[in-house]
DNA sequence: GATGAATGAGTCTTCATTCAT
DNA sequence: GATGAATGAAGACTCATTCAT
């Protein structure tokens, strides 16, 4: 088999077991056993168990970090609101798919390795700092209220990954309509007031019961409209 | 030393081993080096290190659901916004004391052991009910505006769980204040817009910036004003 | 209390755990709990776990070296079998009554200790001497027949041993016939034939039934008869 | 090496240092030493201690179950006496062979783990049986005098059981006579009388000294002429 | 005398990693 | 490259014995 191919297989199978014992359970041998190779050759492809652990950790925090993207500022990109939700949507669209990993990676992180632990932190960092300079940006360009973006960025971020932790746990094939509900917690707890005073007639004519469950994640306006207005 | 004395400091010195190298690395013999006992005294007092663990969970878990009081109506309680700012202090409050163990227990959680895994969730899901009805209760009252409560609820505890494990990292000391924004970013986040409305000119009025300090805990006005109107 | 009451009472309790667990499963914690006394007590009256086992052992060994009471030869004494009948009925009468106990000593006796290993290889081997001196005896005087005396000793004594060791675990009342049978078997396998031929007639007149149930001990005649006979 | 060589290698020098020290007093340790191994390699074959002992014992119970044969009835078939002689010598031979850990299997027994307990007792409690099966078909046949079968099997276990330790801890070379002699006894412990006079005059005539060293084992006639008549 | 907290040597067991075949 | 037997450091836990109160 091609060292590629067999560094994919056993990352694979790794995966799962890290998913369902965590690292400190999962042990080699259970590893080898499921992607059925000696205890050798293990160590033909991966340094040690830190390594292979890293390995995917790499590749799911890039994976998300190609997820999120920056926002672009500008007439012929989508309004702010569109983009998080953008954003939004592709990180949990991830998660759905790599639920367990993501979880463990994500969530019950600390405790493995001084640098593994730092990687995390590392990155969680960076979505903080990305979170803050788009509210920073907001207030700028006032349609976001004066606060603490910084414990503002942390509240975002925190209520993200624990909708993430829920999400590896309890598949929810509504990813849509759960990204719609972020959005509007996050959007309405920080905009001005004001932008959401002028909704509000909309809104109280419409009947359609939003708790538990937006007619369908298309529709579901939410707070976005205040994001929407001409951002020049 | 007295039983209970001497299991105190077993506890305490553990606590801070615990705290700085997490559950795994932390083995019987940096606790007994730190506590200056025996490896026979330790097991004196506690069972295995999972005991020991546990008990410390426990602590901190009771403590916190102590810290933690549903919201009561009734003409002579403080309003809803005050009973919410006064729990979430109490538990910032907590975990200032409680730094590191707090950040371990609470947010660096799985993987230990089925039995100590599950008591963590455990506690998150009472404290998630909690925020739920308090939730369906805003709305029935017509200060929350409609939303999938369970999904904001999870919103809710995740920013406060990233907030506190903030906190454990790099302490501040105006935990008041960061309460205050906390509050103002979820109680925004929930409130039927209308409420925010009709305080807009006061606000706008207020010259004091909120972002990053405000003034004093005390005159923090936040939003926490939209859960002041009489509530029978 | 009185030093050698309190004494008593420890071996007392100490005897029924050693009885129940063995030597090595039995712990200093199990004894102190069971005779209600404190840890450092133990150690005011027993050097060590070794020192009151050995007593108990010594207890034993010496209520049972004045059992067995060496053969007496002379007109003015009961004929040998007679002796050799009340010996084996006194041993088992002990066996009886401290049941577990003898069994722990008697039949599961190697590997505590070089030294109580020794204490019981001895007083076997005592033990058979004097059967072996007993049956040398039977030699000369022309009632037992010509054999390797020390390997008999040592199947006499085995059986006799194998007896207790099922005496201990199986409680039977009829200690007296099973001394009996014993007595009988073990007889019959020295005796010089001519003895029991003699007394042929006799036996097959009795219509008794012999086997699992002689009608009384008393009247057990088994083959004693064959040391019947004038010993001068 | 191969797997079962190893494994092989391994019990040889635990029974070597089981037979010497016994079961409690042998550690992990001391086998390792022994065999220049290392920790980890003996737990590549064995669970733990309990595990290897147990498959010794198990070695042990199945040769001796293999060489100790039922007494099979027929014309075509060697006498009771000559079956019985067989399955005599071929235990001491093997005792012979595997003196310490027999000894210490065998009668050193009891306080291991109820589980290996269980076995030891059960082994000789099927070998009990099928003595008294044996007797009772003596009994049928005329051969043997009525008693207590069951008692009397104990007896004759014993003997054997305490010949077999004696064997273990003394070398002795003429194993046949040694079987001769038990079975002397154990026959003429339990012939009928009538049978045992019959031959008087043979051994009468007969002025070998039988004591300590019958002439040679195959001369050796003993008691089990008793056995000799026709069966059918 | 009595107590029971404290001790620490002694053992067992696990498991990531190496290396000869 | 692949194998899997071998390694041994690391760590958990027990329990007989001591000793200050």
């Amino acid at each position: 088999m091609e060292r590629q191919a067999r560094r994919e297989q056993v990352l694979h199978h790794a995966k799962h077991i890290f998913a369902r014992k965590g690292y400190h359970r999962t042990n080699i041998a259970d590893i080898i056993a499921r992607a059925r190779i000696a205890r050798g050759t293990f160590y033909l492809y991966f340094q040690n168990k830190r390594d292979i652990f890293e390995e995917l950790l790499a590749q799911t925090l890039g994976e998300l970090r190609s997820r999120i993207q920056r926002l672009r500022i500008g007439s012929d990109q989508p309004n702010p609101a569109e983009q998080l939700r953008a954003n939004l949507r592709r990180v949990l669209d991830f998660v759905l798919d790599e639920r367990e990993l993501t979880d463990i990676l994500l969530n019950h992180s600390t405790g493995f390795d001084r640098e593994i632990d730092e990687q995390i932190v590392d990155f969680y960092e960076r979505v903080t700092d990305q979170i803050q300079r788009s509210l920073d940006l907001g207030i700028e360009m006032n349609l976001v209220r004066r606060c603490d973006t910084r414990a503002v960025a942390y509240c975002i971020l925190g209520g993200i990954k624990e909708i993430v932790g829920q999400l590896s746990r309890n598949r929810r094939d509504d990813v849509a309509v759960l990204a719609e509900e972020i959005l509007d917690f996050g959007l309405r707890g920080v905009a001005r007031p004001e932008l959401l005073e002028s909704v509000k007639m909309e809104r109280e004519q419409s009947s359609a019961p939003v708790s538990h469950g937006v007619a369908g994640a298309e529709q579901a306006a939410g707070a976005s409209f205040i994001f929407r207005p001409k951002l020049d």
